[in-house]
RNA sequence: GGUCCCAUCGUCUAGCCAGGUCAAGGACGUAGCCCUCUCAAGGCUAAAACACGGGUUCGAAUCCCGUUGGGACCGCCA
């Protein structure tokens, strides 16, 4: 039986490499009709918060990644912990440190400036009596010998084993740290395979050795490669947007994001758009690249442009909804026509790259008047266009049946009675109808906008020049 | 500094494990053309990569070694 886990620590809100490990950790499990397990490690109690654990939760709903079991908090889980700890203790496997934080930072601070290997020097590893002082207690980690990580993405890694650190699995206040947790919990909760970042890599050698001192076999690993920003160094606020939830916010589709995300060092063939279905049926760690991967902002716009196009138009305005209220095109209460709505997006659907830019050009169909952009009004409204604009308001008021058709009669006839080029008439009324230069096809907005709001609007340009 | 990982177009990648079919394929982006009432979408075309040096071999993007470059980890953080 395949069990998996995501187990982020809740010291900020789920960013995209951790939305990444989530991911294939859940494809993983859904491939193999296993288990998915949401574990948040919390032992950081000082920077840790409940907030920062909603929203992780909120942004993993939004994905999609539903899990099967949890969430479980480390910090429920304590005595397991301590139980653990103090078996190794009894068993001469751990021992009790009595150097204090500040001492063990100041001579880390000083074998730093020495250029020696800022490890911790065992100093209290053979004292035999046990002092009335505060203590932590400390792994005792081979001193010779290697140790071999069998990964299933990166092959056979061997450690030396003199290079790891007698690690503290206890702290002097009685919480468990990272590496401690981890065995423990995967243990506990049989986790068969830990999918997880690169950058655990180096600590798996010394987890290794905790499973076997306290008599458990290790799980399978495998070890994912980082995502990396435009300058090739570690993801960051630097870069951008590094918070799952706030593309939801620029108007991102989740499922574009997910696709997104697992093209980012995993590949099928030359696919490059999946559904879900596809993905799971698909997904293995065999495909899964070695090397680090460069976030790219362009490619992950270029995805959800199409998954906006592939999208329904119903779906899409219920989408849309939260972006047009937000920028006030739409009223909270107000119901609008669910066909009418669809026919909007539908003209504008390829157009747009985010819900967000769907939002904003939805304004002329909604609204009843609309800001010119300086530019365009002139270049297209001034003595010369006037006189067409009138001539075409004239017409139109005149049309009983407000459609495509009939409108493209009217504009047709005129360019041919009065010799004019399409664009000298469809330009300044796109201008006047959606205040910009850019929009779908003429025709086809008037129809949208309809009889009323475009003599409004024509006519308040004309009275107004 | 030590240890570990990695290396194909600007970016994501196919190909590598089982060497020849690769004068290296796809996608994003970029440029040009077509379509056209504007903008997109769509169609077509183009520029663009096996990091470098040795070796093994009849033959290397593919296997081995080294160099260089990048990344990660070395906490009573996770």
């Amino acid at each position: 039986m395949v069990r998996v886990r995501f187990a982020p620590s809740p010291t900020g809100h789920l960013h995209i490499g951790g939305a990444r490990t989530a991911l294939f950790n859940w494809l993983f499990a859904r491939h193999h009709n296993g288990k998915f397990i949401l574990r948040i490690e919390d032992t950081d109690r000082s920077r840790s918060t409940e907030e920062y654990i909603e929203s992780i939760i909120e942004a993993m709903k939004w994905l999609g990644l539903d899990w099967d079991e949890g969430p479980f908090r480390q910090t429920d889980r304590t005595e397991i912990y301590q139980k653990y700890a103090y078996k190794l203790l009894e068993e001469g496997k751990a021992y009790r440190c009595y150097c204090t934080p500040e001492e063990l930072e100041e001579r880390r601070q000083k074998a730093m400036k020495e250029g020696k290997p800022p490890r911790y020097d065992r100093r209290c590893r053979e004292i035999r009596e046990i002092l009335d002082k505060p203590f932590a207690i400390r792994f005792k980690m081979p001193v010779e010998g290697e140790t071999v990580v069998h990964d299933l993405v990166k092959g056979h890694v061997t450690f030396k084993n003199s290079e790891l650190e007698d690690l503290v699995i206890l702290r002097s206040d009685g919480t468990p740290t990272y590496n401690f947790c981890v065995v423990v919990d995967d243990y506990e909760m049989e986790i068969s395979h830990v999918i997880r970042g690169e950058d655990h890599l180096n600590n798996t050698p010394k987890q290794i050795h905790i499973y076997h001192a306290l008599g458990m076999n290790p799980p399978n690993f495998a070890h994912i490669p980082m995502i990396l920003g435009k300058d090739r160094s570690r993801l960051s606020k630097r870069h951008g947007a590094t918070s799952v939830l706030a593309y939801r916010d620029e108007g991102y589709l989740s499922d574009a994001v997910v696709n997104y995300l697992v093209r980012l060092g995993w590949s099928h063939g030359d696919q490059e758009i999946f559904t879900r279905e596809e993905l799971i049926k698909y997904f293995n760690l065999e495909q899964v690249g070695k090397a680090n991967a460069v976030f790219d902002s362009e490619k992950l716009l270029w995805l959800n442009s199409e998954y906006i196009k592939l999208t329904p138009e119903d779906k899409l305005y219920e989408l849309v909804k939260p972006f047009l209220i937000k920028e006030c095109y739409l009223n909270e209460g107000d119901s609008i026509d669910l066909k009418w709505a669809c026919k909007a997006i539908k003209s504008l659907k390829e157009r747009c790259r985010t819900l967000k830019e769907l939002a904003h050009a939805m304004r002329y169909y909604l609204l009843d008047y609309v800001d010119i952009e300086p530019k365009a009004r002139e270049k297209y409204i001034n003595t010369e266009t006037i006189p067409i604009i009138k001539e075409i308001t004239e017409k139109l008021a005149q049309l009983n049946d407000f459609t495509q058709d009939k409108i493209e009669k009217i504009f047709m006839d005129m360019v041919n009675e009065r010799g004019l080029k399409l664009a000298q008439i469809a330009q300044p009324i796109r201008v006047v109808i959606t205040g910009s230069t850019v929009s779908p096809g003429i025709y086809e907005v008037l129809e949208i906008v309809g009889k009323e709001k475009t003599l409004k609007r024509l006519r308040r340009i004309i009275n107004a020049s």
